[in-house]
DNA sequence: TGTTCTTTTGTTATCGATAACAATCGTGCG
DNA sequence: CGCACGATTGTTATCGATAACAAAAGAACA
C-alpha cells in the first residue's frame, strides 16, 4: 500500500519464482501458461497489490489498446448516444473509447486531434466534415483508421458513417409544406462553427425554393452549441420580424423546445396557430406538450456501425473504406399537426 | 506521409543536424533551447510530419498528463458542466482529462478505476462516495491524489468536492410544506445504484417525518438513470395510488419534466392541482412551461474546485487533504407556487 | 523406452523518449 | 585578455513491459 516505489513484474516473478516474461503472459489472456502457474501468479500479484503499467506495455508492444473520438458537445444527447454505441461496440474487442469534445471549433478539434494522435490511437473518429487542413493532414498521416460520423463529407479523408444533414432539413421543408404551411421560418446556429446544423439550413432552404417559397425567415447568426435559451430569444425575434409566420423548424429538439414555449408563453397555440418542429429525436421533444415532431438521425447507430467499421478496418485482410449511409427518419408529432 | 515507419526524434534530429535530446527539448516548453535552433527543429519536424510518440514520452517521464474522472452517464447535463469545470480548470497546467462512465454501476467503476490506473493517471476523480471495497483499496493504493465528488462521503478516500445531497432533499421538503402542502410525494430511483439519488430521498423523507408529514407516497422502484420518460410513468402510478397527493419532488429535472408533464396530460393543473419539483437545475427546467422549482448543486463550479484541489495536491508543498462543502441553493419556480 | 510433437517457460533485445549529468559556447566584467 | 558564470547542447543510462526466439518440460505414440 505505502510503498515508496511501485511494485514491477520483476517483483511480481521474484515473488511466484517465474521469470517476468512469465508474469507478463500469466496477466494476459489467450497466453500459454499453464493454470497452476497462472493462478499463483494472480495470487502474487494480488498480494503486493501490483498494477500493470500500461504506459510500459503500451510503448513495448505499440498497442494502445484505445480508439479517440472527437465530438462537439459533451453536453449532448445524441453525441452521447453515438458514443455508447461505439463503446458498446467496441467492448468485445478489448479497446476503450477516449472522448474529447471540439465545442464546435475546428482550430480546438485539430488541438485535440494532434494530443489524441500523440498517444497513438488505434483509430480515430471525427464528428463531421470540415476540419482544418493540417486536421486533415494529420489525420491522413496517422497511418490508422479514421472515421467521419454524421455527416456525408463530399471528399472524405477515410471511411464514412453518416448521413445527409440537407435531405434531413430537406424532408422537415416538404413536411412542413404538405401540412398546409407556406410561411415558413428557421431558427438556427452561425453555419461557420455548426456546419452540420447549417448543412440542414441549407437543405431545408433548397426545398422551400423548389416548392416555390420565400426562405428569407432566418434567425441564423447563433452561436453553437444553441440551447434552449437561444431558441427562445431567437422565436421571440422571429415573431416580431415576420409575425404572420405559421411553421418553424429549429436546428435542434433544445432550441425547437425553446422556441415552442416562448412562443406559447407569447400567447400561440401550438400547433394551432404555429408549427414547430426540430431535429435530434431528443427525449424533451417527446415528452414536451405538444410533442415536437422531429427528425431521428439514430444517434446510436452511428455509433454501433462506427465501431463495426473500425473492426473492419483493423481485421487482417485488406479492406476498401467504405462510406456507411444511415437514412434519417422523420418522427411527426402534435407540434405540426394540422388541426 | 506515406511511411512504412513513423518518424522518430532521432530522424527529426538528423535533419535538423542536432542531437535527439535538444529536439526533446525543443518541442515542449520552459526549456533552454536557443530560438534558431527551435525554429529550425520545429520546422524540420513539420517538414517529415513529426508526431511525438507521447506513449515513449510517458514512459519515460513517468508523467502521464493527464487526469481520470469517472462519470456514472455521460448524457447528463450536470455532469458534463462538471467535466467541463474541471477541464477548464486544469487547462494552464497542461493535463488533459479523460472522461469514463460507469452507468451507476459501482462494479463497472471499479473496473473503469482500474483501466485507468494502468494507464498512471496524475490525479482520480470519481462521482460520489459509494465504491466498491476493491476500488477504494485501488484508489488508496494508486498513489495520486483522488477526488470524490458531488457527494459528502462520511469515510472519504482522500479529497472530496460535493455538497449535501440528503440537505438539498431535506430542504425541497422544507419548500413544500412552505407552499402548504402536506401531501407530498417523491419520485426517484432505486438507491443501490444512484446513492445521490438516495440520499436526496432519505433527507427528503426525515425532513417530512420531522415536520410530522408521512413519507409513503414513494415511487423508487426505478432504475437509474431516470430519465423524462421513467418520470411520467411514475408520475402516472404515483397519481393512481395516492390520487389526493399536492405535491411531488422527482429526483432529477428530467424526471420531474416528464412526470410533470404526464400530470398535466392527465389534466392536472401544475401548481393549481399539483406541485412538482426538480434537482439539477437543468435547462428544461428553466424552460419547461411552467418553469421547474429546482435544487442549483453548482454542477460547473465543482469541476472547477476540483481543479483547484488536485492542482493544490500535485503542487510540490505537503497539502492536507481537504473536504470542500458547495452548498446548494434553491431555485423557485411557477411549478410549486402558491396560487 | 525412445522419438516426436505440443505446451510451457525462459533469455535477450528493443520500443522512443527523457533524466541526470557532462561538455561546450557565449557574454560580461575586472 | 582571461576568468566566471549562465545558457545551450550533447552523452549515457534508463523507464517496464513485450516480441521474437530458444530451451525445457510433458504428452502421445510406436
Amino acid at each position: 500500500m505505502t510503498e515508496n516505489r511501485k511494485a514491477t513484474m520483476a517483483d511480481v516473478a521474484r515473488l511466484a519464482g517465474v521469470s517476468p516474461m512469465t508474469v507478463s503472459r500469466a496477466l494476459r489472456p489467450n497466453t500459454s501458461v499453464s493454470q497452476a502457474t497462472r493462478d499463483r501468479i494472480r495470487e502474487a500479484a494480488d498480494k503486493i497489490g501490483y498494477v500493470l503499467d500500461q504506459t510500459a506495455s503500451v510503448f513495448s508492444s505499440r498497442r494502445s489498446g484505445f480508439v479517440a473520438m472527437t465530438i462537439p458537445s459533451i453536453n449532448n444527447a445524441n453525441f452521447a448516444d453515438t458514443a455508447r454505441g461505439l463503446t458498446e461496440g467496441l467492448q468485445d474487442s478489448g479497446l476503450e473509447l477516449l472522448l474529447g469534445y471540439s465545442d464546435y471549433d475546428t482550430a480546438e478539434e485539430e488541438r485535440l486531434v494532434e494530443a489524441f494522435l500523440r498517444r497513438r490511437p488505434e483509430a480515430m473518429v471525427v464528428t463531421g466534415g470540415a476540419h482544418t487542413e493540417r486536421c486533415r493532414a494529420l489525420l491522413r498521416g496517422s497511418g490508422v483508421p479514421v472515421v467521419e460520423t454524421w455527416d456525408l463529407p463530399s471528399n472524405p479523408i477515410d471511411r464514412v458513417v453518416g448521413f445527409s444533414n440537407a435531405d434531413a432539413g430537406a424532408r422537415m421543408a416538404r413536411h412542413l409544406f404538405d401540412q398546409g404551411h407556406r410561411k415558413i421560418g428557421f431558427i438556427g446556429g452561425n453555419g461557420a462553427r455548426d456546419t452540420r446544423g447549417a448543412d440542414r439550413q441549407r437543405g431545408f432552404l433548397q426545398a422551400l425554393s423548389i416548392l416555390g417559397l420565400d426562405g428569407d425567415r432566418l434567425i441564423t447568426d447563433l452561436d453553437p452549441p444553441i440551447t434552449m435559451r437561444e431558441g427562445a430569444e431567437a422565436m421571440d425575434r422571429l415573431l416580431e420580424r415576420w409575425p404572420d409566420t405559421t411553421a418553424v423548424m429549429c436546428v435542434s429538439d433544445l432550441s425547437a423546445f425553446g422556441a415552442m414555449n416562448a412562443a406559447i408563453r407569447q400567447g400561440r397555440r401550438v400547433p394551432e396557430d404555429l408549427a414547430v418542429a426540430g431535429f435530434g429525436a431528443y427525449d424533451v421533444s417527446e415528452h414536451a406538450i405538444p410533442g415536437i415532431t422531429t427528425v431521428d438521425a439514430q444517434a446510436h447507430r452511428i455509433g454501433a456501425e462506427t465501431a463495426r467499421v473500425i473492426l473492419s478496418a483493423l481485421s487482417e485482410d485488406e479492406v476498401e473504406p467504405e462510406t456507411v449511409d444511415l437514412k434519417v427518419s422523420l418522427l411527426t408529432r402534435r407540434s405540426t399537426a394540422v388541426v
